[in-house]
RNA sequence: GGCCCCAUCGUCUAGGCAGGUCUAGGACACCGGGUUUUCAACCCGGCAACAGGGGUUCGAAUCCCCUUGGGGCUACCA
């Protein structure tokens, strides 16, 4: 049976490179009725939190990737955070220790760093000199105790290739004499990544290992602590990387950096904008030389403040920028893989049934949001009516949105009316004026200028009230025919009618259909939205 | 610097492994037009690529080599 799983560090958000590669993990496991597998690699106590865990399962959960074992479901090989199996890594250590194939070191970190130091400018790679009498237990209790780091490094005593064979790239072949003795337990007692990843991968029996291009290089090492340990080696397999724009590798730097220079560049009150963000000014100022990063919550607040848009990096960004966890499945799935019919739009079942790792491809693939947007508007027409109410009514409450408080069929309604929308945001936004006080519409200076103050305009607006009232029923239907006997009336365009009605109840120039949008709106506050515009804007 | 990976329209890609059917197909973007009560959506049309050089072969986008370019890694991070 095929066991794939994704283990990833908890240190924020999941981002999108992660997802991709949990979704290839779970496709795989999907399509051949195998077994996914969650595992998180917490072993890094400075930068791993606890709510950054929380995090990356709610985004797992949001995109409808499931795990067989794992965090909230358990399973036999648990448990399932790295942080919680000490005692198994510490059990092959000393394995290995006893059998002469790993051994004790106390360098500092300062140490350390000089003979790299003294490797670069020998133009030479650096390899940890390798002592020619392994130290004893009792030595390295000693070191301990003294406050020395004691860590634990594999003796790599291999001399032949070392050949790893990635199921995409075909063989890649190594030279052991290029790895150096590398830490597997860190001075903390935790294990390093390749230590853990190699026994946690044998001991929950993962047959497939697919993961970023950044870790062929560390296959080897981890092949190189199989064979020490006499495991199986899985098969492997190196997807290509995701790169944004600014050329690298998409990074979850790149809202704080985006942030950073767009404030840099304005004239913002940095005060003002520090407490918009819940900052101390200190902590801003730390922020724009570039010494410390906050956290989410402010660099979004931030954003806002400043009416920027940052990049969308995270899993998270994607849902709050109003985007269907079917378009990122979707999206995500086409970077890098192509189903043999051609297909671009594909609902999760259909990915499952085409996917094939054969049509991987190697090269890196840049994230394109223009494309995304398409895929989006296409998923949102597609979706079930049911499934899209549901989640319209999660994104409107991860943004807070005063629409957040309508019953679904009125959530139905309202994504109705608005077909061909391109993102469930668009839809709030266009919405949101029938969500909101009557008095609380603010009018935006440019479309008061572009319609309101148009010759007739006021007087349309007063005709439509005195219309409004007269109006014997208030349906749809009576609306409709009584703009566009008006219109008719006017010997005008139907938007000569239309335009200075929207400005009047919306404060904008978009919204719904106007007959729908008055509809939502009903008959009083209608009127009453027409009363305070002709108020507002009919002197000149 | 060293090691490794990659290379088809602006972007994602099909084709490549099993050379001819490829005057290189699709999608997104873009441009032009249509539809229209706003924004979208929708309809029609158009632009646009085998990185360069050498081989192999009757024949190369496809196989090989070099160059160039891009990317990754080079931690007691994963």
């Amino acid at each position: 049976m095929v066991v794939t799983r994704f283990a990833p560090s908890p240190t924020g958000y999941l981002h999108v490179g992660g997802a991709r590669t949990a979704l290839f993990n779970w496709l795989l496991a999907r399509k051949t009725g195998g077994k996914f597998i969650l595992r998180i690699e917490d072993t890094d106590l400075k930068r791993n939190t606890p709510s950054a865990t929380q995090q990356v399962l709610a985004d797992l959960h949001w995109l409808g990737i499931d795990w067989d074992e794992g965090p909230e479901v358990g399973g036999p090989n648990g448990p399932y955070f790295q942080s919680q199996r000490k005692e198994i890594y510490d059990y092959y250590v000393q394995k290995l220790i006893a059998e002469k194939k790993a051994y004790y070191c106390f360098d500092t970190a300062e140490e350390i760093e000089r003979l790299r130091k003294e490797a670069q400018t020998n133009k030479q790679t650096f390899l940890y000199p390798r002592p020619q009498r392994f130290p004893e237990p009792e030595e390295a209790r000693r070191a301990a105790a003294e406050g020395r780091p004691v860590t634990v490094r594999l003796a790599v005593t291999e001399t032949e290739p070392i050949v790893v064979k990635d199921l995409l790239r075909g063989e890649v072949v190594f030279n052991p004499a290029e790895i150096g003795d590398f830490v597997i337990l860190k001075s903390d007692g935790l294990p390093t990544y390749h230590l853990a990843v190699v026994v946690d991968d044998e001991l929950m029996g993962v047959t497939h290992v697919i993961r970023g291009q950044e870790h062929l290089m560390n296959t080897p090492s981890h092949m190189l602590l199989q064979k020490a340990l006499g495991f199986r080696t899985p098969q492997y397999l190196h997807l290509s990387v995701t790169v944004s724009e600014s050329g690298g590798k998409l990074s979850k730097r790149e809202r704080p950096e985006t942030l950073r220079k767009a404030i840099l560049q304005s004239d913002a009150d940095l005060d003002a904008l520090a407490w918009a963000g819940g900052l101390s000014r200190q902590e801003l100022d730390l922020f724009l030389s570039g010494e410390k990063i906050p956290d989410m919550p402010a660099i979004d607040a931030m954003a806002t403040y400043l009416g920027i848009h940052l990049p969308e990096i995270n899993v998270v960004d994607f849902l709050k920028s109003g985007y269907l966890p079917e378009t990122m499945v979707n999206f995500l799935a086409l970077l890098g893989w192509s189903p043999a019919d051609g297909q671009e739009i594909m609902d999760r079942q259909t990915l499952i049934a085409s996917f094939d790792l054969n049509r991987l491809n190697k090269s890196n693939s840049f994230f394109d949001r223009k494309k995304l947007l398409a895929f989006n508007t296409e998923h949102i027409k597609r979706v079930p009516a049911d499934m899209l109410v549901k989640h319209f009514r999660v994104f409107l409450e991860t943004v807070g949105s005063p629409a957040a408080a309508a019953d679904d069929a009125m959530l139905g309604h309202l994504l109705r009316i608005n077909e061909g929308a391109r993102t469930l945001a668009q839809i709030e936004e266009k919405c949101r004026f029938a969500f909101v006080a009557d008095e609380a519409i603010e009018y935006d200076p440019e479309a008061v200028k572009k319609v309101l103050r148009k010759e007739g305009a006021i007087d349309i607006l007063k005709t439509i009230a005195q219309r409004l009232q007269m109006l014997e029923t208030f349906t749809a239907e009576s609306l409709e025919a009584m703009l566009r006997h008006l219109a008719e009336e006017k010997q005008a365009g139907l938007g000569k009618i239309a335009q200075p009605l929207r400005v009047a109840i919306t404060g904008t120039t978009i919204s719904p259909p106007i007959f729908d949008a008055v509809n939502l709106l009903g008959l009083e506050r209608t009127i009453k939205r027409i009363e305070r515009a002709v108020q507002l804007f009919g002197q000149a």
